[in-house]
DNA sequence: TATAAATGTAAAGTAAGCTTGACAACGAAA
DNA sequence: TTTCGTTGTCAAGCTTACTTTACATTTATA
């Protein structure tokens, strides 16, 4: 599923790092997520859309198969 | 996370079963979701914004802890 | 009431999200 | 060029979403 994490992070001037301390996961979970390598939990998805203050629908593009 | 599953289910006069067969999931997966025994992975919860044709977040309820 | 349809749930297993630790690679700045 | 901040990625392990099987309980209907 593709998602545009990084520009909303950088949009926010945020390093990987300071993201994830910000929303309790590792620094490798934000680093995987932007490259595509996996799906978030729902929780993870609605903790990005909080802070990136957007709907869910507006970060993570899905396209059914 | 409380959500409105069976509601949106019960609106469109389907079944657990029926439900799950749609959704390419268990049914047993669909009546934990509705007791709330966990949280839906994202491409669930989008498969669920589809066919209730709304968004996530009207879906589910996301309290953050 | 009897019978079937729908739902709840438990156990055991698989798949995927996520962690920790570690190290390499890259770009910017000293 | 050296150093540092940032990012990519691998391996191993843990947690949780989800499956299959199976059976019990509730609800609807003959």
């Amino acid at each position: 599923m593709e998602n545009l994490v990084r520009e909303k992070r950088m949009a926010l001037g945020m390093t990987q790092d300071e993201l994830s301390i910000r929303l309790d996961v590792s620094r490798q979970t934000i680093s995987s997520l932007e490259k595509g390598r996996y799906n978030p939990s729902i929780t993870l998805a609605f903790k990005l859309s909080k802070l990136f203050q957007c709907t869910i629908e507006e970060i993570f593009i899905y396209e059914e198969e």
